[in-house]
RNA sequence: GCCCCCAUCGUCUAGUGGCCUAGGACGUCGCCCUUUCACGGCGGUAGCACGGGUUCGAAUCCCGUUGGGGGUACCA
């Protein structure tokens, strides 16, 4: 018996793609599609191909193919064949593949298999209207035109497209998320493959690419389930005429849907990657939560690497329920992955945002290094996302002239601060535990305090916010004098 | 309108006929820890859309209804 999935092939014959347009910012819904077709060819053993679909000049830019390139870097998506890698199937851009498009349009036209059409949107609106046909697109009108009326529009020089001629039979397919798809023919119209310029479409040279590249399996959104049962009959004349092994297997993933229970557009806040890699949200956390928007590892685990995904990922296990993006949720599983970076791997990541705001240099210096080696364990545990370093620790890298506190002292904090003064400016040894053994002595035994009215007027003094790493360390870190001075500045 | 897909807590989900007085996670609420923040710990809240079948037995199978989503281009 044959494997649901996989059918009669090897593990390592599968071969799936990802075939973004560099229309600008990646999508996270696009970046759900990478994921699920990267963890499928690797847990496979199989290829997965990066192919960009630029056949649309007009909106396509170089900027955009860079972004792309950028991002999946950045996220860690790899690919075995396609841009900056090669392969034998290129060229991978479709915009260099513009001849083998005309060529097998050309086939298609001589086989029969497509046809000119002429006919305007208007000309096919007012025949649905006339014979009351409640199917919607085009009505096949050219399949067979008269000479006569095709003589008439060449003199109006009428440019045609070429329509491919659908099959009369239904379409049925077996989706590996979904079960089995049917398509009756009068809901499948022809459809258009090559522009009246001559330029192709992208239903041509989606399947065409896929069929010529070998393409064995296909993940894709279920907003392209409708388009299947018109690729499925051309994957098969193609096949017929000697191009590719007919159709692939398909998988269609679950919409993502935004706030507004939406499929989750480009113009809505928080759909671009972009916007997560500024926030300093780390590509492990970012992509496992995208892997649960359908998928999930285990019944009581929901916080996996990659790795672990791609070992356990089954396209079968696919929930086919559209799932909401939820921030919150985002967030939680960033701050799982916080968490299990090491702190020098952190220390790392944080040092471009530290740049980013003005607080260390470019690159950084070896001192800075230091301080922020030394500093990173007070926070690796407190912070959320890599951003949040720079509010947390920019008070030990901002000098005298520009720090600022960002949050107020009243009057009954000035006596703290001043007491606190006055304790540590006879300190001698310049430790986290003299130092809080001082503080403690003279303003929580001294004054009588509670430890969040004693503690919470010197951490604003000295950094600048009521929120901030430990405040003994945090003294410790800054030093005697840099401390000391801005005890005494936030009584002036 | 027409076609297709989907339907368990607010959200993501587990559940593939009896183990379900429906499990987990996020959120939320309360408590604990605590020098702020964060982490961590404990506890609570909340769901099988509805109606018919099938069956000894249905969240699970079938049909319908309702609801949601996607598509309906010389975009991708």
């Amino acid at each position: 018996m044959s494997d649901p999935v996989l059918g009669d092939l090897q593990p390592a014959d599968v071969r799936v793609r990802f075939p973004p347009s560099p229309t600008g910012n990646l999508h996270v819904g696009n970046v759900r599609s990478a994921l699920f077709n990267w963890a499928f060819a690797r847990h496979y053993g199989g290829t997965l191909v990066l192919r960009i679909e630029d056949t649309d000049l007009a909106r396509n830019t170089l900027e955009g193919y860079h972004s792309i390139i950028d991002s999946l870097n950045w996220l860690g998506i790899d690919w075995d064949e396609g841009p900056e890698v090669g392969g034998d199937n290129g060229p991978y851009r479709q915009s260099e593949r513009f001849p083998i498009y005309a060529e097998v349009a050309r086939t298609l036209r001589e086989e029969g298999a497509a046809y000119d059409c002429y006919c305007t949107n208007d000309e096919v609106e007012a025949r649905r209207k006339a014979s009351g046909s409640k199917n919607q697109g085009y009505d096949g009108y050219c399949r067979d035109l008269d000479p006569d009326q095709l003589a008439v529009w060449q003199a109006e020089g009428r440019m045609p497209v070429l329509r491919f001629r659908m099959p009369e039979e239904p379409v049925v397919f077996d989706d590996l998320v979904r079960g089995e798809v049917t398509f009756l023919p009068e809901n499948v119209p022809d459809f258009a493959i090559l522009r009246a310029n001559g330029d192709p479409l992208y239903t041509l040279t989606n399947p065409l690419d896929d069929a010529m590249m070998g393409i064995t399996h296909v993940l894709r959104g279920e907003d392209l389930l409708s388009s299947t049962p018109r690729q499925v009959p051309l994957y098969q004349t193609l096949q017929r005429l000697g191009v590719g092994n007919g159709p692939p297997r398909f998988g269609h993933l679950p919409m993502v849907m935004g706030e507004g229970n939406r499929k989750l557009s480009k113009r809505d806040p928080g759909s671009g990657l972009l916007e997560y890699v500024d926030r300093g949200f780390l590509p492990e956390g970012l992509l496992n939560y995208l892997a649960l928007l359908g998928w999930g590892i285990a019944e009581d685990r929901d916080v996996f690497t990659m790795q672990e995904m791609a070992e356990a990922f089954d396209v079968r296990r696919v929930n086919p329920n559209p799932a909401r993006f939820d921030m919150k949720k985002l967030e939680a599983i960033n701050s799982a992955h916080m968490r299990r970076i090491s702190v020098p791997d952190m220390t790392e990541r944080v040092v471009p945002f530290l740049a980013e705001a003005g607080f260390v240099g470019e690159p950084i210096s070896a001192e800075q290094r230091d301080l922020l080696a030394a500093a990173m364990p007070l926070v690796h545990e407190r912070i959320n996302t890599l951003s949040e370093a720079v509010p947390m620790l920019g008070f030990l890298f901002a000098d005298e002239e520009t720090f600022t506190r960002t949050d107020e002292i009243d009057d009954a904090g000035r006596d703290v601060v001043r007491t606190a003064y006055d304790a540590l400016s006879g300190l001698n040894d310049w430790k986290t535990e003299p130092i809080e053994n001082a503080l403690r002595e003279a303003l929580v035994e001294g004054m009588g305090l509670k430890p969040r009215n004693a503690f919470g007027p010197v951490r604003v003094a000295v950094t600048g916010s009521r929120v901030s790493p430990p405040l003994f360390e945090s003294l410790e870190l800054l030093g005697r004098d840099r401390s000391l001075g801005r005890l005494q500045a936030a009584l002036a």
